[in-house]
DNA sequence: GCATTATTCTACTAATTAGTTGAATAGTTG
DNA sequence: CAACTATTCAACTAATTAGTAGAATAATGC
């Protein structure tokens, strides 16, 4: 399954969905919603990042469909939608650690 | 494993390798790949892309690890490096196939 | 209604980068 | 070495987008 011929119209959507997590800031986020859900203000707080900026980001995330969003009186909260974002991470920085252990055994002179 | 907090350095450096993969282009070029080394000409010729294009979308995806380089004589040979590359586009799809699902129950009426 | 707070929208600037063109380099063959 | 082919480099243009500032919207409490 998701073997066969991608079409060029799906291969731009995959795309473009990498590129929702190809911006420090955006993983940073996700990051912080990984302890559970967070308003704006707190996630502005906890990245440092100016409000609208965060907002932007999450607005983002949340139409490549990385972050829930639920409205509760005067806050917005965002979470995390489905733990296999985590898994495309881990895979990633799996390939980084790899690479430096490398990089190490080719400095060490092999 | 790769649970505990990032650095930011180490988020500069996902994020850079999630945005080799956010073109489709050089999925495009990847998938290409899939089938076997392929040179810089085969690839222009598979894709339709121009060369001096092929060839800088190559360089940005060996410089994030995702193809190897093998010269041979006035070929140069590109190759997949490491599955698991399709493994992160496997997660995308997958992610997108429930996504579009979800949108049919949703426009089906519930 | 008015004041206050949280979030989003709009318009702008600055930085990044995909794609193109033409020149430069490296390897091959006669 | 000269002619040829494959690939890369350098310089440029156009498009995308992160970040910012300020206005606008939405919900709450007085």
């Amino acid at each position: 399954m998701a073997r066969k011929r991608m079409t060029p119209e799906m291969m731009a959507l995959v795309a473009q969905r990498f590129r929702a997590l190809a911006e420090p800031a955006r993983l940073q986020m996700m990051q912080v919603l990984r302890g559970g859900e967070q308003t704006v203000g707190e996630l502005v707080e906890a990245t440092g990042l100016a409000t609208a900026n965060v907002s932007k980001h999450l607005q983002l995330l949340h139409g490549a469909g990385f972050v829930t969003r639920r409205k509760e009186g005067l806050y917005v909260y965002y979470g995390i939608a489905g733990e296999d974002v985590f898994r495309l991470c881990d895979i990633m920085c799996g390939r980084l650690a790899q690479e430096s252990a490398t990089r190490r055994k080719v400095l060490a002179g092999r």
